[in-house]
DNA sequence: TGAAATGTTTAGGGTACCCTAACATTTTAA
DNA sequence: TTAAAATGTTAGGGTACCCTAAACATTTCA
């Protein structure tokens, strides 16, 4: 089922809805078999189907499939980068393993792996759904309490950002410097910001911060995460 | 059904066999299905049945096993010591990853933590299977030849060998140091060893080499893999 | 040595996957 | 605009798991 989310995710077009052709291409199954995993994933509220219609991921489906991705990634970055494996090899067997690792794990091996930002496939990491501001507090998180705490809600990369939107800044990702770096330029968490321009094809992200406006490289710009709030 | 050869292999007894409930009790699933999934791995020749005389692991079985524990070893030193998870923790994340894991990330893994002999439960890991002489050969395997080789046979820890049993060192764990410290005993690739005696619960193990007898502690012993040759 | 207790298997049924073949709908293009 | 092509769904069936309940073997003990 889990496989079939992640496709759903892969796969939406324009329309916003994802193909069952496509679907059974990309998991090798048989239409028919597609038809009726929608209709179970249907029924558990992880998509939104309407017959010859396609698929749409829920909420609730997109959030599995955000923790999938993650754990997904983060395995790509370790047997890419620590393991040497060839790279050309690490997606398959990222995408067996996803699906049998806990959050407690993937948040570990995101700490060992000091946060990385994209796979070796250059796919955007999301952050954990710890409640923390920056990874620094992630290092003491679990000393002082070691179950893992309900996910905040609401928070993307700044990148995703419309054009105009407003936001607050609520996590940083990277280590000491990284979050050094972005207080020198008044981007501190709590920070409100606003969007300006987004360039094309991971360029630069134009802030607007306080009266001042800032262009932020793309893979700056990947470790700012920030929550919506109204103009 | 890899759960149910381990379940068997955990639970042989006195008599070689592992009985029903048992291993139902210990994979929380009725007698039934242990009944049922016996017959299915019996078809596949991983175990010798028949009823009610108890599940017994073939050769095949056994080295099915000998795999998934390897792996499940190896997982649980890095979850343990890398990411420092929860050692009680460990063995569940393990249990799951174990049947999702190639042989090839496993082994590089194995490379990555300095080929360990005992995981945090201090059950002992079983040497990759390439035709290797010790860790040093392992590094430069792969980079000559990608592509993995067939096992080689029949090679077991020398502290498994009987009282009196004849073998020839076949492969060496650990860095060169440790290569080191048993050449300088006369312990070397090829060298012709006998077991003379071996202490009981993890003491040391005594082997008989060139007229002298050794007496090697088992921590070291751990790290030596012989292959039986008739006297 | 023949119940009673224990252990094991069979019978029958459920879910979650997968499939092919047949049928329904949508798209395309003549 | 309508018929053929493409796409999507339903029908019916298979495998690999799981279960409970009932039948059957084996062991234990009076």
């Amino acid at each position: 089922m889990e496989e079939y989310l992640e496709a759903i995710f892969d796969l939406v077009g324009a329309d916003g809805t994802a193909k069952t052709t496509e679907i059974a291409n990309s998991l090798h199954v048989s239409p028919a078999s597609v038809s009726e995993a929608i209709q179970s994933l249907a029924g558990k509220k992880l998509v939104d189907y309407e017959p010859y219609a396609g698929a749409k991921l829920t909420q609730e489906g997109m959030e599995i499939v955000t923790r999938l991705k993650r754990r997904h990634r983060l395995l790509e970055v370790f047997l890419s980068d620590a393991l040497k494996i060839d790279p050309t090899k690490v997606h398959a067997e990222a995408c067996r393993m996803e699906h049998y690792m806990s959050d407690e794990t993937a948040d570990a091996l995101c700490r060992w792996l000091e946060a990385p930002a994209r796979s070796p496939h250059d796919k955007f990491i999301s952050p954990c759904q710890k409640p923390v501001g920056s990874c620094e507090q992630c290092e003491q998180f679990d000393i002082t309490r070691p179950t893992r705490a309900s996910g905040e809600k609401g928070i993307i990369p700044v990148t995703d950002l419309a054009p105009d939107g407003e936001a607050e800044i609520a996590f940083i990702r990277g280590d000491q410097k990284v979050v050094q770096r972005l207080c020198d330029l008044g981007l501190t968490l709590k920070t409100r910001v606003k969007l300006v321009r987004k360039a094309p094809r991971r360029g630069p992200v134009e802030l607007l911060v306080r009266r001042t406006t800032l262009a932020i490289a793309s893979d700056i710009a990947d470790n700012i995460f920030v929550t919506r709030v109204e103009a």
